[in-house]
DNA sequence: GCTTAACCTGGACGC
DNA sequence: GCGTCCAGGTTAAGC
């Protein structure tokens, strides 16, 4: 494979490809990343530590589709500016712009957004990996190896499944690849969506965020947390901010205590994510993907388990 | 408007 | 080896 080379700006690959938001890339003993956006196969790799450092590229069986990769890596954004804007009004978040600096929210493929995160009610990150896997695998087309010299090994591939392929699935196989009660909402979900126009997932980046969650929760199975998800992974919402067990907690800790006793009823919901836009503004979803990521560290440090 | 229980399953943990 | 708890939530019913 003849790679390409970028070097522009700051990114931390392996962070931003392990921090939650996307579940099927997977990093090879040399450390290159494989993945897939839409049909196109994807090797990433930065051999060299830190953001600044060079990145290798190549996409497949098309090559050199350099558009589609950065435009899912979101490299137009300036990602320095935002820690200065972010410092300034909520010092709390400097530690993690420091460690995760190059940190970028993806942008992905809506669909495949919507279905992962369907699999993320109460499950922990290893095994919506696991589930959304076998349901490409399952149900996907596998995407053509690029040409191997000097004995490389390329993972098999396989693009995330038609909603016409979903919409037909066998709820017995997929409660038994994980999905457990959640499968029947994939299907009704690809089935609700199957009528709709086919452009219609894409078309919501052009929609004000409350459209967007209007839209989503409207199907069965994704509520206000998961829409926030998909609108802010997917659709270009920079300013949603999901807000689940592990954001409240680090909300509660730096800037509203007085949340720590309530339920999560839609009222502190909003509380919450109004929070986060006070002091992140527009990228808030952002900011919130950086505490994010530096709470699911602290778990697994606390749990003795680091990086 | 809020609380509660049910929904699958595998891994971690204590015994 | 076994029981218990928990994990990026949603939904529907009951108050």
């Amino acid at each position: 494979m003849k790679w390409n080379i970028y070097q522009g700006s700051p990114l931390a690959l392996s962070v931003t490809l392990s921090s939650g938001q996307a579940f099927r890339w997977r990093k090879d003993s040399t450390n290159v990343w494989w993945g897939t956006i839409g049909n196109l196969g994807v090797a990433l790799s930065k051999p060299n530590e830190g953001a600044d450092a060079p990145l290798y590229w190549q996409t497949f069986p098309l090559e050199n589709r350099w558009e589609v990769v950065s435009d899912y890596l979101r490299l137009d954004v300036d990602v320095d500016a935002l820690y200065r804007e972010w410092i300034k009004r909520e010092p709390a978040i400097a530690e993690a712009t420091r460690r995760f600096r190059g940190l970028r929210v993806l942008r992905q493929p809506p669909q495949e957004c919507l279905f992962s995160f369907l699999c993320a009610t109460c499950n922990t990150v290893t095994k919506i990996e696991r589930t959304v896997s076998k349901l490409a695998l399952r149900y996907g087309e596998p995407i053509a190896s690029p040409n191997e010299e000097n004995g490389e090994q390329t993972p098999e591939l396989f693009a995330f499944p038609t909603l016409l392929a979903l919409a037909e699935a066998d709820e017995a196989l997929l409660r038994s690849d994980l999905w457990g009660y959640r499968a029947p909402r994939v299907i009704q979900a690809a089935r609700s969506l199957s009528i709709l126009p086919s452009d219609y997932l894409l078309a919501l980046r052009q929609r004000p965020l409350a459209e967007v969650r209007s839209a989503l929760t409207s199907l069965h199975g994704i509520g206000t947390k998961l829409a926030d998800c998909i609108a802010l992974f997917s659709l270009d919402k920079d300013e949603a901010v999901p807000v689940d067990t592990h954001i409240r907690q680090i909300a509660v800790r730096h800037f509203a205590p007085l949340l720590s006793e309530k339920s999560l009823t839609p009222r502190v919901y909003a509380e919450i994510e109004n929070a986060y836009r006070d002091r992140f503004g527009d990228y808030a979803g952002w900011a919130q993907q950086y505490l994010f990521f530096g709470e699911l560290k602290r778990a697994e440090t606390l749990a003795g388990c680091p990086d």
